[in-house]
DNA sequence: CCGCATCCTCATGGATACTG
DNA sequence: CAGTATCCATGAGGATGCGG
């Protein structure tokens, strides 16, 4: 565990349980799914093995996470308890937040399609949906399309005007026109499957309000 | 600047901007008010010179706050963009996190009265308020007593179950009527003035859907 | 005084190799 | 597979200096 800020604030306590470099990360990927700490070390690319197992510990001893025992033998599954997972909503803001950040595009950095669940399910199953409309842009082998989530339901449109049939199934299925996959956003915590290459998929988000690009 | 996370995700980017350490804090601080860097370094107990001074420049870089100078000689005054006082939302939702870590009380931590400003907007102002109930208790001399604020406006009573005199007055100031002080909370990015001993006010505050405290 | 810049020490993070 | 162990680079924290 790192060095207490030592202030009776409330962010600054928060701040001292997750605060810590990759502790939020680890936590996006347990709100996908819990997993094994295979899966951690593939869906968080660059960290290194001994900070990931701190890290783990350290949540764990805080309450944030839990290792659960699968009745497979001795292998060990994390995922958040009712707590952890009630960071959900800081971190979807932050998500929301940082969209002057996302439409610059991917270029260097590392993805995985997993990633996607977490905003998905802000857009289109969180609390900005009904309160007010809101944007996904989903790129799919170069070509950008629209997808806009109001009151009424699901548009969609390719981003340079031309129109694409996209559904949002009676399941919580999202399937493009263009049949890049199909996102299946089902059941908590959530799992996404996608059929064909993982990295043909790419996604820039429109916050509800989009601050300004950093120029 | 530290280290990028490398991964094309939100969450990852916005970290990248925000994530290291006493970031946040100095966004929190001047979501409070613009600030001088004295100012800064008084409501940050602990930080180092250095540390404040490349964050600052960090920050500036980055977009989230602006140097301004004042009209009255030379005096730089730090103050959130309009994209960095869009932070004020994932940093209220990681305060309403906290509070299971909050309930333990003060201990040794540093306090600062200016600190409630957030989390009591939060809950009065923003839209933990209209949408659900809140309660926030306030420990007023070592006594405690508790504010619930509904859609039917704010209820006060004592911890110790003798009812409270407590006022959210038309101008925005909530008036206790222990008279431990006026919290004004008027105009943004809004400013607390405490009568009497700082350090007599502590604030413990429920969130709307609390978790379990970490044992 | 304010607003930093420099210096120093030590804890933490990162990459790689290794083990039950 | 699920971590440990090790080594090195970096960053945090405290003290002090310094120009305006």
């Amino acid at each position: 565990m790192s060095r207490s800020y030592g202030q009776y604030c409330g962010l600054a306590r928060a701040l001292d349980v997750v605060g810590d470099r990759w502790n939020l990360l680890i936590v996006r990927q347990l709100l996908i799914a819990p997993a094994r700490y295979r899966e951690l070390l593939d869906g968080l690319p660059g960290v290194a093995t001994n900070l990931l197992t701190d890290r783990l510990r350290d949540l764990e001893t805080a309450g944030v996470i839990e290792r659960r025992l699968a009745e497979e033998g001795n292998a060990v599954r994390y995922a958040l308890t009712p707590w952890g997972a009630e960071l959900r909503e800081p971190i979807e803001g932050l998500i929301r937040w940082s969209t002057p950040l996302m439409v610059r595009g991917p270029g260097e950095d590392h993805f995985r399609a997993g990633w996607l669940v977490v905003p998905l399910r802000a857009l289109f199953e969180g609390r900005a949906a009904p309160h007010r409309s809101a944007t996904v842009g989903i790129a799919v082998e170069d070509q950008l399309f629209q997808l806009r989530a109001t009151r009424s339901g699901i548009e969609a449109k390719a981003h340079d005007g031309g129109d694409l049939d996209a559904v949002l199934r009676a399941d919580g299925a999202i399937v493009l026109g263009l049949a890049a996959g199909v996102l299946d956003l089902d059941d908590t915590p959530g799992l996404v499957e996608i059929e064909g290459d993982e990295t043909a998929v790419r996604a820039v988000f429109n916050a509800p309000t989009p601050g300004k690009p950093p120029s």
